[in-house]
DNA sequence: TAAAAAAATTGATATAGATCAGTTATTTTT
DNA sequence: AAAAATAACTGATCTATATCAATTTTTTTA
């Protein structure tokens, strides 16, 4: 209800726009030519699902598991989003004038994707408008997240940055206010653009503040309202 | 040719799409629509042709002029990008689960802009699956850049941030060596994420080390390569 | 379960770049 | 063309956060 000039979209490290089975907007006959040109594939742990530079085959829809989107750079990485599962991971290689990946993809955990032959999938594009209005409508939803986690890196300080992280874990990944954190401190760092040791002392003084709860991995959000504060002012 | 890890985006300011004339995949009905729905209108240096948080009423097409997109926040705004004449300026907001601008658009000098009703383009846009195919395209050409900018600002340092924008102008706006820089310091500032003071400073660095050539508001640049290097390791 | 390896923490120090304040140059207004 | 306003520049200082180094905790391996 903030009607002043903070409406920037909100600083979420994952798309979490509602799942929609945009399959269905499909024909049969659709369907059956995807259908013939997919493979599922697992990954472990680690594993890389999509790498920069290389040629994209194939799109990539996320069934299971949790990956991370990211810029490699001569620099540090650049974590562009985390993706959870029934999402699309790369939708930006449908692109005519770009056949190689422009970021890498690779699991936080054991995940499953399916992986569509590109050409197929351009082919059923280019053949139902329908289909390909609601691609458009996942390329917007990823647009609007890449541009608050954009607003996030650069314009907040590390406090703001470490609060935004941890309640869009809480709110997007493991829906709750208590969770077992499964990343490290140096994701987390890869994830706020912050050093490892930066995000240890801002969670450790959140911890003093009584805003959150560590033990261990075991994260349990306190206040709520005071991160949201320190995201928006921090 | 560089075959090692630096394969991010280039670190462009502006999209530079080739400007391909999209609107000639669209049927005699369609261009009708369209024209039926579509408003030339003119702004003044300065001026906001769109509002971040506002209702996103019409999709803009820039026939003409030099804009700037940027995010609004508590603290300081976030540039996009640049967009130059015959580009499209507020696709995402042709985004079914978002009415209002995601960002805010305004001149830099006097600008002729086309706006189309945005229901009118929608349909459009689901009738017509190439049409759609090509601002797909477009989304993504336009993500691309984003991410080469998300990179620029959140991982390189002052020195390569301002190679950046010089080459960046240099290249896809003044297409020239040497040109007359119509934006001030405190204009380079926002678009570098840097002081204006710190512009200033490495400004006067550049020209020192004869890298380029200042003279009042007269750019030229003297060793392109050199500028490309600190771009890259700077 | 002990040993080794990896990750997290903590304190000390360094630094890039911001901020502040004063000056000079440029542009706009009268 | 003079005065006023704005923008650019310069130097001094400050600060947020990185880096480095050492220690402790946790996890993995043997």
């Amino acid at each position: 209800m903030n009607m002043g000039k903070k409406c920037v979209a909100p600083p979420t490290c994952v798309v979490s726009t509602p799942h929609i089975n945009i399959f269905e907007y499909l024909t049969e006959d659709e369907k059956e030519l995807l259908q013939a040109n997919q493979r599922d594939v697992r990954f472990k742990k680690g594993e890389i699902l999509a790498k920069q530079g290389s040629f994209a085959s194939h799109v990539i829809f996320l069934k299971s598991g949790l990956v991370k989107v990211y810029l490699e750079g001569d620099q540090k990485d650049l974590i562009l989003k985390i993706v959870t599962n029934n999402h699309f991971v790369s939708l930006s290689s449908i692109f005519d004038g770009n056949d190689s990946f422009i970021y890498s993809v690779s699991t936080y955990v054991d995940s499953e994707a399916t992986l569509f032959n590109i050409d197929a999938f351009k082919q059923v594009l280019r053949s139902n408008s329908k289909f390909s209005a609601q691609i458009i409508n996942l390329l917007n939803a990823n647009t609007a997240q890449i541009y608050g986690r954009f607003y996030c890196l650069t314009r907040k300080q590390s406090h703001g940055r470490v609060a935004d992280i941890i309640m869009c874990l809480s709110e997007n990944i493991f829906e709750s206010h208590s969770f077992n954190l499964s990343l490290s401190r140096n994701d987390l760092a890869d994830l706020t653009g912050l050093s490892s040791e930066s995000v240890t002392r801002i969670f450790k003084e959140f911890k003093d503040s009584h805003i959150i709860e560590i033990n261990n991995k075991d994260i349990k959000i306190l206040d709520y309202q005071r991160l949201k504060d320190i995201s928006t002012y921090g």
